[in-house]
DNA sequence: AACTGCCTCAACCGCGGTCCT
DNA sequence: AAGGACCGCGGTTGAGGCAGT
């Protein structure tokens, strides 16, 4: 089926936008909303296509954006969501969401990418360069296991996603539905033990970041407030489901192989995680799918956990990966994830404390 | 001061997916 | 079921700003 092109007709204006057509803009959504972005331009006047518009608005004009230097926090997020997710940068964004997914994926292009390359960091793969040769041989199979995690992730951010689409969609704000350790915490006195539950920043990725539904009090919009991202959550319990809906159970030496199995999609997986994000929504859950995946994929192998209750029903806590294996893959990921971290700490001048696993 | 090269980021382009008729 | 319209996404471009010479 052909497709005409967006802007076809002639006289439509193209490039920078000038402070009258933003007003123009600004002022019809703030009245009418956008509706069709295609007929949008004629009814508020402006000689640009609905596409323009549509990009002008959700990269610049929206209200709930947020401008100007990207945080540490934010940072670590993008890396670690593009780690799993690729140039997925809505998805990415959706954890982000006071920021575009284009002011994003610019960062990403002019100085994330930059400075993990200078670290001898492939981009793409996230590995150290060294390591990528390596993997060729003898790494195939951790790989195939992060992918199949990666997989299982990309469903749940999808789900997330959608989620927090219809989050702002509600006309009224209801009380945090999360509980508190999924809310923004302050950081925690310097006296207070840290390492005894082992947490990473990555979570507030996972789960932290999660739509936090607070009113904006100037428009009563929903605004997710991360300035105080600093939520990190243990998860050495195994906390991940016994039986996930259509998939049977696995007791596959290798859990994650239960995604490979007939039967199982995205679908499948996306299921679940709605009704995973629902029960989070209703507050009874304990968070622990996610954390447990996490946990998993950020090389948390809890001994305890890595040597018992690896029956038929302990699907895919991560805790039975090949528990000698496991155990190899689980520190390398860690050791990966902590050098980055301390060299791109080291590297900024930002002072926020350095992520552990 | 003038020139040059690099960097940043707003904006565009084209494709794929979804919705509507 | 098929075709068209629309939207959203990711890749790319290019104008403007900035730093170095």
């Amino acid at each position: 089926m052909g497709r005409s092109p967006c802007c076809e007709k002639v006289g439509l204006k193209k490039g920078p936008w000038t402070p009258e057509e933003d007003q123009k803009l600004l002022s019809y959504i703030e009245e009418h909303g956008h509706g069709s972005w295609r007929a949008l331009p004629a009814k508020a006047g402006l000689q640009r296509c609905g596409k323009s518009c549509r990009l002008r608005w959700t990269n610049y004009l929206r209200p709930d954006i947020k401008r100007g230097k990207f945080s540490m926090q934010e940072e670590q997020t993008i890396i670690q969501l593009h780690a799993l997710l690729g140039n997925r940068w809505s998805a990415i964004a959706t954890h982000l969401p006071k920021r575009t997914d284009n002011e994003i994926k610019n960062y990403w292009n002019t100085h994330l990418k930059k400075q993990l390359a200078k670290m001898g960091i492939d981009p793409v793969t996230h590995k150290p360069k060294s390591d990528a040769l390596a993997s060729a041989d003898g790494h195939t199979r951790s790989t195939a296991n992060l992918n199949h995690m990666a997989q299982w992730e990309s469903a749940r951010l999808e789900a997330e996603a959608r989620l927090v689409r219809e989050s702002k969609l509600r006309s009224s704000a209801p009380p945090s539905p999360f509980p508190p350790q999924y809310l923004p915490q302050p950081p925690p006195p310097a006296s207070m033990p840290t390492a005894a539950s082992p947490s990473v920043d990555v979570l507030g990725a996972w789960q932290g970041e999660w739509p936090k539904p607070v009113v904006n009090s100037q428009a009563g919009s929903h605004n997710i407030d991360l300035e105080s991202p600093t939520s990190t959550l243990s998860f050495s319990e195994n906390m991940l489901p016994s039986r996930i809906p259509g998939m049977g159970t696995a007791n596959d030496s290798t859990n994650w192989k239960c995604l490979k199995k007939p039967g199982f999609s995205l679908d499948t997986a996306e299921a679940f995680v709605n009704a995973e994000a629902t029960s989070w929504l209703t507050g009874s859950c304990s968070g622990g799918f996610a954390a447990g995946f996490t946990g998993m994929l950020m090389g948390n192998t809890n001994k305890q956990n890595s040597t018992e209750g690896c029956d038929d029903s302990d699907i895919a806590g991560g805790s039975c990966v090949d528990v000698e294996e496991g155990e190899d893959e689980a520190e390398e990921n860690k050791n990966y994830w902590n050098s980055i971290f301390n060299l791109v700490n080291s590297s900024s001048p930002s002072n926020s404390p350095p992520a552990v696993f």
